[in-house]
DNA sequence: ATCTAATCTTAAGTAAATCATAATAGTAAC
DNA sequence: GTTACTATTATGATTTACTTAAGATTAGAT
C-alpha cells in the first residue's frame, strides 16, 4: 500500500517542522513555501490532503483555494488561519474547503482530521496510488516501458505523461494539463494539448499493442495500466 | 425528492428551532430531546447525518457517540459543546466523531459542513441503503453493478441515472428528470428522456437478469434496489 | 549575433461521439 | 377498439476529439 500523500502549503518553516515530525510514516509530506509551485505540486503529485496555510507567499489565501478548486482538485482541503473571523471561514467553506483549522493549531486535532476523513472514504477509491512500470528520467526526457527501449520525449510531451502517471486511473482535466505546464501568461489558446497527446500517444501507445492513455469525451485524458 | 436525514439530538428546543428553520428543504430533520429515545430514533430513520448537542438528557455525550458507533451507524456525526477544551475534543474525535463544533455556533458553519461532507461523497455507494452494491463514479462517469465490470455512461444517462438514485424506491416523472439535467434555457422539447432511458436500460439492466429501472404508467420512472 | 534544427502553436480539415428529433412500433388504460 | 402513453429506431445536427501541415518560436551551435 502507497502512502498517503499530504501537500502542505506554508511559509513558515516551524509549522512544517512541527508537522513532519508529528506525522506518522503513513503518511507522505510534500512541502511548497510558494502559492505558485505549490499549485503544480498538487496537480503533480496528487494528493489525498491539501493543507494550506493562508500565509503562504505568492498569492491570497482565498485565490490559491480557488484556483485548486478550479482545476478540479477533489482531496480534501485544510486551511490553517491566524483570523477566526466567521464570515470569512465561511467564505472559504463556501468555496469547497474542507476544514478552517484557527492557529495555533494542535498536530493531534489535524491528525485526528485527516484520520476522519480516511474513515469516510472507505467508500473512495485511494488504490491509485500504483506506481507502473513506468520509469521516467526527468532529466533525459526520457520513459522506459517495461524491459523495452527508451523513447526520449519532448517538453511538453514528458509533462503531460508526468500528469498522467501522477493521477494514474483518474481522468485529467485539459485544464489541469494546462494549469501543470504552463504559465497563465503563456497559455496556449488552441488545441495544442490534442496536438501533444497525439504525438505522446504515438510514441507510447501506438508501438505497443495497448493502449495506455484513454479519451473521457468531454472529459479528459485517463492513463491506465493494464 | 429523497431528502437528507438530519438527526439531532439536542435538549435545547431554541437551538432545534433555529436550525429547523434555517435547515433547505433537501434536508429532513429528526428531533430527540433524550439520548436514549434518540439512540433509537437514528436506528430507526437510518440518517445521513447526525447531530448531538452534549448537553443532550439521558446519557453523558461520549457515552452517547460510543454507544451510536458501537451499533455500527456510519453516518458523520456532529458534536455540538460548549467546551472547547482540546483534550475532550480528541476524545470525541478519538471516538469517530465527525467533527466538534462549539457553542454558540454558527448555522451557516453546520450548512457549509453538511455541503462539504456531501461533496466529498462524489462516489456514491448504495451499499448502505440497501444489500444490493452500486457505485457511481461521478468523474469516469461509470457505474458498477454488484461488483461486476465498470459501465462507461455518457453524460445525459449518467444524470439520469443519478437523479434515479437520489430518489430510489420513488417514482421520479419526467419534468423533475428534466429540471435535473437541463438548463431552463435547452430543455428538449421531443422524447429525449425517453431515448436515454433506453440507452440506459441497454447498459446497466439488460446483461444482467434483474430490471432495475422501471415505468410508472403516467407518472415516471422509479429505480429500486432488489 | 545569426543561422539551423528542433520544438511548439495554430488552424483547418476529418473523424467520432453524443445528442435531439421524429417517425414508427408497442403497450397499458379505459 | 380507441386513446394515451411508452419504447424503439434511424437520421441528421451538434459538439468534441483527432490528424495534419504549415508557420512561429525557441535553443543550440557556429
Amino acid at each position: 500500500m502507497g502512502k498517503l500523500k499530504v501537500v502542505l502549503l506554508e511559509s513558515n518553516p516551524s509549522v512544517k517542522k512541527t508537522l513532519s515530525l508529528s506525522l506518522p510514516s503513513k503518511y507522505q509530506l510534500f512541502f511548497e513555501s510558494d502559492a505558485i509551485t505549490g499549485i503544480k505540486r498538487i496537480i503533480l503529485v496528487n494528493p489525498q490532503f491539501i493543507i494550506i496555510d493562508l500565509n503562504i507567499n505568492g498569492l491570497p489565501g482565498l485565490r490559491v483555494l480557488e484556483k485548486i478548486k478550479q482545476i478540479g482538485v477533489k482531496a480534501p482541503i485544510f486551511i490553517l488561519s491566524s483570523n477566526s473571523d466567521l464570515k470569512l471561514k465561511l467564505e472559504f467553506y463556501k468555496l469547497g474547503a474542507y476544514d478552517y483549522i484557527i492557529k495555533p493549531f494542535s498536530v493531534g486535532e489535524i491528525l485526528a482530521k485527516l484520520k476522519i476523513f480516511e474513515q469516510n472514504l472507505n467508500i473512495l477509491d485511494l488504490s491509485n496510488r500504483s506506481r507502473s512500470n513506468f520509469k521516467l528520467n526527468k532529466e533525459k526526457l526520457s520513459v522506459i516501458r517495461d524491459n523495452s527501449q527508451e523513447i526520449t520525449l519532448r517538453n511538453i510531451e514528458f509533462k503531460i505523461l508526468e500528469c498522467l502517471i501522477q493521477n494514474i486511473g483518474n481522468v485529467v482535466s485539459r485544464q489541469k494539463i494546462t494549469q501543470f505546464i504552463w504559465d497563465d501568461k503563456n497559455v496556449p489558446w488552441s488545441n495544442s494539448i490534442d496536438v501533444h497527446i497525439k504525438y505522446l500517444r504515438d510514441k507510447i501507445d501506438k508501438p505497443f499493442g495497448n493502449k495506455l492513455i484513454s479519451t473521457v469525451h468531454g472529459q479528459g485524458y485517463r492513463l491506465e495500466i493494464k
